[in-house]
DNA sequence: GAAAAATACGACTACTTCGTCAGCTTCGCT
DNA sequence: AGCGAAGCTGACGAAGTAGTCGTATTTTTC
């Protein structure tokens, strides 16, 4: 079993002058760049207050506590990420293949590109992933995905469509983030993404896709 | 930039009685359980010395700090996984492909049989995983990927053969770990790792595979 | 069986961290 | 200007944790 789930992430008030809003942006400025350069560790709500040159209390004021400060970061980083992939994905004017290429080599590319961050948040996850904002969040990722597959595969059962979409999505987060561990040149990037696309293409191909 | 690695993972001394080893395995045993129980936030050396029901004092005579004993659980998963697998692999009695299927399903099986534990501990894995003793465990288990890869794929150029292996190891662990967050009956098990094994057949089909 | 070596104990230190709260400052509005 | 609401501050309390060390106990050696 895992640490009890603390089921408060939503924001403790909302700001409503201009300079709180600009507080709150600058803490989640500031918790990126302590994400980065001290890692999750040392992630602390006094750390990102001094970076972001504000008061604990403040932070307190709009964030029930650490955990929604990440979660914020995460759903924020998911939150771009799906809108990248989105729209290389629904490029009508491209066929499917190149598309899933397109969006393959995107996605490992960014996720090189900020692999520091990715780490130290996927390092913290155990701080938020168990609040149900979090599965929602999720679950918006996992529709694009299944529009993907079902345009991909129309003639399969539904059970099979989630099954693969589903097999597609995990292969592509795992993948992408024990990649990114490590750094890579534009040109490894490339190979690598090349290869992961085969092998989705190969397997949409004995699935008779059209 | 990710936590100072601390290198001091190997043990502080041996022991040479019996007593004294008793000890060591009734450590690691109690490291295993509290992982379990309370998940990696909650792991505590004082937690562990509770349970092994043996004190604070005698578990740093023989680990030098937390990470050692998190490190020592994790290879010994790491060192039994590899074994079963490459039982699996090295079976010349059977054909590639159904080595192959057969090692998919063992793993996804074993991954979500013990899915607390391994949860735990990949939370846990900022806290050893920039030990150096960690990459000489990962490397044992790349190889295991690397010989079947060869034997599956002899005509492709070694750079090629690095790279799927590289790919399929990721791919493996990727799934594996992330379809194991979630409790899963026998028969969604097997469903999921005979897709996992669809897509593999798949590529190595359309690389050539023999 | 007595000295020496190995082992075990657990109270304790030093440190870090989360989150609060009483008081002070700034803003918006009349 | 002046008043109430919103916002900000940072010292502080409470909790928890890693690892040490002087002392007690058990085992081995001679």
């Amino acid at each position: 079993m895992a640490d009890i789930p603390k089921p408060r992430i939503s924001a403790r008030k909302s700001p409503r002058q201009a300079r709180s809003t600009d507080l709150v942006s600058a803490v989640l400025d500031a918790a990126v760049q302590v994400l980065r350069k001290e890692g999750a560790q040392r992630f602390t709500t006094a750390r990102v207050a001094e970076r972001a040159g504000v008061s604990v209390g403040s932070i307190y004021q709009y964030f029930p506590n650490k955990a929604a400060i990440l979660f914020r970061v995460q759903a924020e980083e998911w939150r771009r990420n799906t809108a990248m992939l989105s729209g290389i994905l629904n490029d009508r004017s491209k066929p499917l293949e190149a598309r899933l290429r397109a969006m393959v080599h995107a996605f490992i590319q960014s996720e090189c590109d900020e692999a520091e961050v990715r780490l130290a948040l996927a390092d913290a996850a155990p701080l938020y992933r168990d609040a149900p904002e979090t599965g929602e969040a999720r679950a918006e990722g996992a529709r694009l995905f299944q529009q993907f597959i079902d345009e991909t595969l129309p003639d399969k059962p539904q059970a099979e469509r989630e099954l693969v979409s589903d097999l597609i999505q995990r292969t592509f987060s795992g993948v992408g983030s024990s990649y990114s561990e490590q750094p890579r040149s534009e040109e490894e990037i490339t190979r690598y993404a090349s290869a992961l696309a085969d092998m989705f293409c190969a397997y949409f191909a004995t699935l008779g896709a059209r």
